[in-house]
DNA sequence: TTGTACGCGTTATCAG
DNA sequence: CTGATAACGCGTACAA
């Protein structure tokens, strides 16, 4: 099949390719009625359809969003087995392409930045989940097109930011455990990196101990990687070492999912003998058995503010900074996980 | 941050455009090995990323693959909540990025045609899971890019495909519940629709049946979407009106998960009263409570091989039509849900 | 309303 | 044999 070019469309409706750009552009005020009715009908019977390449090249406009997401530490595939993305990535395509935009979806070599990427393929805009070193930050703030990110504390000017309040989530989870009598509270979760979500979490862990008049026990926290192994291995130690801890609270339902197999494992009924609660509300939260008692967060409109903030950032030409964070809600789903002490 | 350009380049290097393109694109043969250094050292200090829209336009080459997922049907989102796409997007995003391609991953708006979007961005190929109606394969015929089809029955000499055996997945599954003295075998589904995955997994749940000596019971298969709601209410029918069921076989672990929590919902027990057995290992399976017994196939590993035959086919210049389909192994994980009895 | 220069990189052609 | 010039691909927008 061979390409239609502008030039096609022109010559067959008898006109100049700048009038064929007009009308196609909606610039109509630039040409008689007419001329407009005739290139519509080229068009059409030509089936034309435009090469976003050549539009790039002149106006620096890709309609092209990147998109990263984490990956696996040891492997190199993206992330996207965490179902925490995957609704992301629901919501942000949804708006963009409702926008005429496309997504490009993908995932940085560590050590390599996103500079290259968005140079090549002159991005529009980028929406980056997940924590990164410092560097690939800076290298970001060189590019002049708007940045959203997700999962990040990095409350830099360059930067727009969709978040949610994780101490407070972290909050809400520890004082619901409290609230129902427990006192001995683990804590588990991924690493705890200076100014990353579970920082914030394990913020406010804390905060909610403290204000309970409970003391916090280091030995009580499980900090490693997020998946549902490490989960599993973490109730193993509670179980073998802590028999007292009535609650744990995991800063992802992935991880939580893994608890609850851990404790299974160990003879420990969930909630009979030990309640837990998760963080994300992914889908197999409600799935699980017994249904997983977990802080909420709507993560497919979370996609979709996201994706939303970055087309009305790129939408203005001025380049204003960008406003303050959103902060999308949080809501504590109660399920069957968390058992009340007497 | 301004644009460096190939000139930039080449004034810098004292030599022309034309030497620095030779160069960086690798033709170092056409120059002498002293412009070979100017051109590289000057390349490294201004930093110069090529502008891939320029090169799209010259060579019609985009290093872009478009990846297309099928969407859920009320809303417009992608399908990407189920695992199985999650896992096959891990794997082709891998190959391709190791590759120095990039993907744009959309859905289809339902009616829409992907030939649009393939025009525009000049795609080099693309990967397309999922159903869709006739129309839309027509369409993809018309453009001259390779084309890999996962999920899809399709054997016509234009498109590529990567699947699966599903009749003898399906048959597998029946089987095994056979071969553990079940002989009231339910099959929860999504819509058969003809030449679907699904439609081959019933026909091997057929083809053990009456090879077991089985009647072929129309009351016991339960049709709808692929959904974990529908696997429950399945389930609530199977509980409520055949008691005498003591085996399900789910044509994926969605649905199967569903399955289990509709047959609990009911009071029965899995797998004491009831087994089940799902499809395509998806992780959730081993998470679940019991673990699922599935028909497993390896996802990331069916990603990478389609982004593998993409990949080739593209660098087959000389237009040979695509062998025939690449079949990936299927192996029946037994877990805890299939009970064996007497 | 149109002709055309321009954006950027590639490559065929031609001069040194 | 090295390397420079210039046309080209496609769509846009300014000058005429």
């Amino acid at each position: 099949m061979k390409r239609i070019t502008i030039r096609d469309v022109s010559v067959k409706a008898g006109v100049s390719t700048a009038a064929v750009s007009y009308v196609l552009n909606g610039r109509e005020g630039k040409v008689s009625p007419e001329t407009v009715l005739k290139v519509r009908r080229a068009a059409e019977e030509l089936n034309y359809i435009p090469d976003f390449s050549a539009r790039s090249l002149v106006n620096n406009k890709s309609k092209l969003i990147g998109v990263v997401i984490p990956q696996t530490e040891d492997r190199k595939q993206l992330l996207l087995q965490n179902p925490f993305y995957s609704e992301l990535i629901c919501g942000i395509e949804a708006r963009l392409r409702q926008s005429g935009y496309h997504m490009i979806l993908s995932g940085v070599e560590k050590g390599e930045g996103y500079l290259d990427t968005s140079m090549q393929r002159n991005l529009d805009g980028a929406i980056i989940t997940g924590i990164y070193q410092e560097s690939f930050y800076e290298d970001l703030k060189k590019v002049r097109m708007p940045i959203v990110l997700i999962d990040s504390y990095i409350y830099d000017s360059h930067f727009h930011v969709v978040g949610i309040d994780d101490e407070l989530g972290g909050y809400m989870a520890t004082k619901h455990f409290i609230d129902n009598g427990h006192t001995n509270i683990a804590l588990v979760t991924g690493l705890i990196r200076k100014d990353g979500v579970v920082e914030k979490r394990f913020l406010g862990y804390k905060r909610a101990l403290k204000e309970a008049g409970l003391f916090y026990h280091p030995d009580y926290v499980f900090e490693h990687s997020v998946t549902y192994e490490y989960g599993q291995e973490a109730a193993h130690l509670i179980a073998a070492k802590h028999p007292e801890i009535t609650a744990v609270f995991a800063t992802s339902d992935l991880m939580a999912m893994g608890v609850m197999r851990g404790l299974r494992d160990a003879g420990k009924q969930v909630p009979e003998h030990v309640s837990v609660i998760g963080f994300d509300d992914i889908s197999v939260a409600r799935m699980s058995t017994p249904p997983l008692t977990t802080i909420m967060q709507d993560t497919i409109a979370r996609g979709i503010t996201a994706a939303d903030r970055l087309l009305t950032a790129i939408g203005n030409t001025d380049g204003e900074l960008p406003a303050e964070p959103t902060i999308m809600p949080l809501t504590l789903v109660d399920r069957d996980t968390v058992r009340k002490l007497t």
